[in-house]
DNA sequence: TTGAAAGCGCTAACAC
DNA sequence: GTGTTAGCGCTTTCAA
């Protein structure tokens, strides 16, 4: 004998024991397959007992049981995505748009913070790979091969990442160094640092590849400067490193430690820009009021977001989907970049004290 | 005969049927039940045996299918945290707080954004609640009877929001109120003005009540106004009603508020805090680096994501749980603060133009 | 168009 | 300790 109410007891409250597709079938005198058709295909039911199964469900407040759905199906209705640090402004941006798209496709969102570790990235995505049915990667730290295997196993897409022909969406980096380089070149700059951010970070190496390619272009020497934690307290040791390399411009991993750069600079009284001239990526809250404002290369967050679930969503359904999404990059000019020091290209706008951070001793102020 | 394989055409990918216990079984030469044990009732199991169903388990690459094991069970392991506004920075610290909580628990987040809407967040919970052992309310729009209704059948907590005897988790608004307006007093300030979020605002609501209550004992009158909406753009006819209020501090409902404010200010050219102090709520990221920099009423934000984890957790564990946790708030004075103009009761302080903010014309600057 | 029935992978009595 | 056996609530052939 089914025991239908042996629920109540175990979970802290429920009471009344929910409705099931038995008790609407009983109630409206068909069986269990009709009703789990009226919700699942409609069509193959007769308008009428449509009508009554959807009425006498309505009287019982019955809802699926999405568990229940899912075991039998294979689908959830779930999607994962998982980031590296959900306290990067950048990534809140991501996440409200893969929700929003997520939701509108009559999906559930579960979000995983991995905190940059590959190790925990790899756990997070094993743990939750078998209850989603695809999840999306956001700047993954994995190597392509553990990101293919994963591929092998779960709808998969990349976003702030390329790997193989696994399906992703990025923005257009190497365009948006070089916006970024010709600005600081044609505001008289012929020395700049590039702050890298994580060795693992694949945007990071394929910008540091494109500084030096626009760099070499323009006659711009370019300094590799870092390791350095992507975070506003990293910019810190960022700064310092760029004082002590004699550059008059930085572009630095990410809008965060652009602002920890902003910071630095100003406790060690280097004008910004008029003695250097400093750059982010992502354009996330905050690059437009910190001071001074912040010149960044802005990444469509949002989009970049949406795309990654559309992309998933694409493989779910066993659509094609296409390799490799490339989004544009739009340099934001504000006001942390100006003209160089002493430079003489940008004629009558060298209105800044002309004491270049070159000649700074390293502590000094 | 069963079919243990009908899975991988399905699913846009898996080729190779994903173990189960009876995989196990077989192998181990045990029963289902025992491997079943092996994972959920180690105790019960003769440690040897235990041993070979691990190894085979282990051979196998065995994974325990989430779906199916909360289905006879009840128990999904899964949390989910409903927020109004994922773009403010505040909830991003409240996620962190709960996300963090949740994994150390075993448990995974699910995450809803609601936008602000009592009727997105009602559908998002209805959406939610069947699939979760528990669910977190942050800032919830809802009245107290639907909460409450929400209560019975699930286990929930509040965050930033008290109802009935539901466990929650709130700042203490009230001491927060107290100390800027005694901060503010003691600056000289004797008309300051309340920029109101939304009406539905339940912090709002009590921070009202607290700052007229405080207010009429320390002899200074308080301006209520708004509601404005709780976001940086809201800051311009907030900023504008401020003016036209002849006040000379303003409390806004956040920081997202006050930042919108700050720079309304800015362009009407009204000194900040000169001619007007401002005060917001929260603490959020960019709060310190905004120019000037933000004096707000701290909220543990990170606290009370755990906290709220931790309340739902009880109760699904069956333990008593707290009605209702108060974490202490806590003035964090930067620069957006000072004493009030022609204020005579900070001698030597009243350093700032005294062109008071009354007597701007509305449209001048 | 509808119903019967066999699972989906796992848990949890209940026996042995 | 371990195995047997019912389910959990729904989907999905296969017949009728």
């Amino acid at each position: 004998m089914p025991d239908r109410s042996g629920r109540g007891d175990r979970r802290a409250v429920p009471t009344s024991a929910r409705a099931t597709i038995y008790d609407i079938a009983a109630e409206a005198g068909v069986s269990s397959a009709t009703v789990s058709r009226t919700f699942g295909a409609p069509a193959k039911v007769r308008p009428d007992t449509r009508r009554r199964v959807l009425d006498v469900a309505a009287r019982l407040g019955y809802r699926a049981n999405p568990l229940a759905r899912a075991l039998p199906s294979g689908r959830t209705s779930t999607l994962a995505l998982v980031v590296p640090a959900i306290t990067n402004p950048h990534f809140f941006d991501i996440i409200t748009g893969a929700e929003q798209r997520a939701v509108e496709a009559g999906f559930t969102l579960v979000l995983a913070n991995t905190g940059q570790s590959d190790l925990s990235e790899a756990a997070a995505i094993e743990r939750l790979e078998p209850m989603v049915d695809g999840v999306m990667l956001a700047s993954s730290r994995l190597d392509d091969d553990r990101i293919a295997r994963f591929a092998d196993r779960t709808n998969l897409a990349l976003c702030n990442r390329q790997a193989g022909r696994i399906p992703s969406v990025t923005t257009d980096q190497v365009n948006g160094i070089e916006q970024v380089v010709g600005h600081l070149h044609s505001l008289g700059h012929r020395r700049i640092g590039l702050l890298g951010g994580p060795e693992t970070s694949w945007a990071g190496r394929l910008r540091r590849r494109a500084v030096v390619a626009a760099g070499g272009r323009l006659g711009v020497t370019v300094q590799l400067l870092g390791p350095f934690n992507p975070i506003v307290a990293g910019g810190q040791s960022a700064a310092d490193a760029a004082i002590g390399a004699g550059v008059t411009a930085v572009l630095a991993h990410n809008d965060l430690l652009a602002i920890g750069v902003l910071r630095r600079l100003a406790d060690r009284g280097v004008h910004v820009p008029g003695e250097m001239s400093v750059v982010g990526f992502d354009d996330i809250f905050g690059a437009d009021f910190c001071v001074p404002a912040l010149t960044t290369v802005a990444a469509p967050s949002h989009e970049l977001g949406r795309t990654a679930v559309d992309l998933v969503l694409a493989s779910v359904a066993g659509q094609p989907v296409p390799a490799s999404t490339v989004l544009p990059a739009h340099l934001t000019v504000r006001e942390s970049t100006g003209p160089a020091p002493d430079s003489r290209t940008a004629p009558g706008q060298s209105r800044w004290r002309t004491q270049s951070a070159q000649t700074l001793p390293p502590g000094s102020r």
